[in-house]
DNA sequence: GTGAAAGCGCTAACAG
DNA sequence: CTGTTAGCGCTTTCAC
């Protein structure tokens, strides 16, 4: 940055404040610094910017995975939102684990990150410690409806499960059954399925579950539709806990010569790559995870130019039933 | 550092010792810096560290989205990798944009990381300058088969293209069709079509092409199956770029009552999630998305190790053809 | 095995 | 709008 500023014939700072802030220099000394930079190739060094700003423009992302579509889009479209101000997306995958959670926020704070992002409202005492300490914002995404650490930007995941129930009673289904799969781990699961199952219980439908140990696939969604038919042949109804299950239902019920939806309803969660193009397309719920990703990437540029008001803050992205010919 | 330097009764330099080779302190001085450490609550400071260094433990990953599956998955293999060594990812986006891609490396330079992870072996001449002039190690991914800037893991697209060709051959197909979508953008899918049309040419077997404009999808998968239907109506084997291409071929032939393989036979390339569970289970081309980021990652290990000599070596993590019943 | 010293390259008041 | 000044928190020789 020295030799830019001896090349443009300015000061180090004048230098550092074009970078910044270009409209803050003159016209004449821009045009220089800029040759400057060019002709030297200069690159700048974020750390040694970060360590005196005490802060740099890196946003750190916890997600389950990017292998999970969800998450992917959440973080494909932050990261092209976050681009354009020039902040750098940090990624780490807690795999569904509050400890490697901990320990990646750990991580996290020492890049003082411009934000920290994270999937979810749950998480170990020692990671909502470690992030109360700091002055880094926080903002929880893919959940809302528990104590938040930061802004929250989601969706209530049993009012997912209310829509899925109310929408197959319109279709005039009352033996409902949810096929799950590894909820214990996948929480937000849980709480769609919950939200299910108290909708239905509400009106006086109680709801099967049939659930898998291993994670969600398409292949778990044919074993898990067979199950359901052995132990609750009645089943006109049935929600997935996503996209995946519900295609690998679909495709069981093809090899198996069950009607859909005439004999039983489908409806999955999540507007997958397939949902629409499926026999017959899918009935899901759309949860929009580009837009939870543009409204964190909102939140934290509009921290970064000085708006702290938006502290504990909740966005409801909301999500939109999508009825298909499943159902 | 220091706070916790005087605390332990140690300089701050052995701390820093501690930190960075653990082994290279006494177990006396180790017991008190960790313990100081645990009561300060220290975090760290990267940047700082980064800064006296002159390189940080962050790796920059550049794909073109993690939207898509197979690079998604590597990624997600990578930083799993390199978690376990303290590697930090910084990931961005290309969106198979080589200017794009050309200010991504600019920044990731800015961090003095530990290396830089590029998609593809196709770069502008100013990415390559860039790179050209700095001593971070560069591995390219998921292409094999060109020019290198440094180390490469892959595979090549055009072999995968001749193992479909000759995997249709020994079917006994010979009217043979390659369905893709916006071969422009993605070249690599381009390359497999290329060896598909020259291993099938050597054959004495012209292979037709018919192309989408729009992005890979199930649902183009459907509307170029119509379409070669409508074109090529003796066609009897097809390559798709992809498995969603493949998938919506299948739904279309559902549709359309085209027998598959009888009429058909159908090969993609992916396996994708729901590549073995559809109807019929779908033959693929397995790329090792998940070898290629294991394999990215210990070349970035090794190198912090200190070995220099893998500068431009050559990975070829191969390919599997999953002979399944669409063929 | 440990400590002293000298920066790494930049930002952020502040004054002009 | 530009320059001066004083570090940011750590690593890295090199002695000891």
């Amino acid at each position: 940055m020295t030799d830019v500023a001896q090349l443009a014939d300015v000061s180090p700072s004048t230098v550092s404040l074009y970078l910044r802030k270009p409209e803050a220099v003159s016209p004449a000394a821009s045009q220089s610094i800029a040759y400057a930079i060019e002709k030297l190739n200069y690159v700048p060094n974020f750390m040694a910017g970060g360590l005196a700003a005490a802060s740099s423009r890196a946003v750190s992302i916890l997600v389950p995975s990017v292998r999970n579509a969800f998450f992917a889009e959440t973080v494909s479209a932050m990261q092209a939102a976050l681009r354009k101000e020039r902040l750098q997306v940090i990624l780490g995958h807690t795999e569904y684990d509050e400890r490697e959670e901990e320990d990646l926020v750990r991580m996290a704070l020492s890049w003082a990150p411009a934000a920290i992002v994270l999937t979810g409202l749950s998480h170990s005492a020692v990671t909502r410690r470690l992030l109360a300490r700091t002055s880094v914002p926080v903002i929880e995404i893919w959940e809302l409806g528990g104590p938040q650490i930061g802004a929250a930007v989601g969706f209530h995941h049993d009012q997912v499960g209310i829509a899925a129930a109310e929408h197959l009673f319109k279709q005039g289904r009352r033996n409902l059954v949810f096929l799950g799969a590894r909820m214990h781990e996948d929480r937000r699961a849980k709480m769609r399925c919950d939200g299910f199952v108290a909708c239905a219980r509400a009106a006086g439908v109680e709801v099967e579950i049939v659930e898998h140990a291993a994670p969600a696939s398409v292949e778990v969604g044919s074993t898990l539709l067979q199950e359901t038919l052995r132990l609750h042949p009645q089943t006109d109804g049935i929600f997935c806990s996503n996209d995946h299950i519900a295609l690998g239902a679909l495709f069981a019920c093809e090899r198996l010569h069950i009607a859909v939806p005439k004999q039983l309803a489908v409806i999955g969660f999540g507007d997958l790559s397939f949902s629409a193009a499926c026999n017959p397309p899918l009935t899901t719920i759309r949860p929009s995870g580009d837009l939870i990703g543009c409204e964190a990437a909102r939140l934290i540029i509009e921290n970064l130019a000085g708006n702290r008001s938006q502290d504990k803050l909740t966005i409801d992205t909301r999500f939109t039933v999508l009825h298909r010919r499943s159902s």
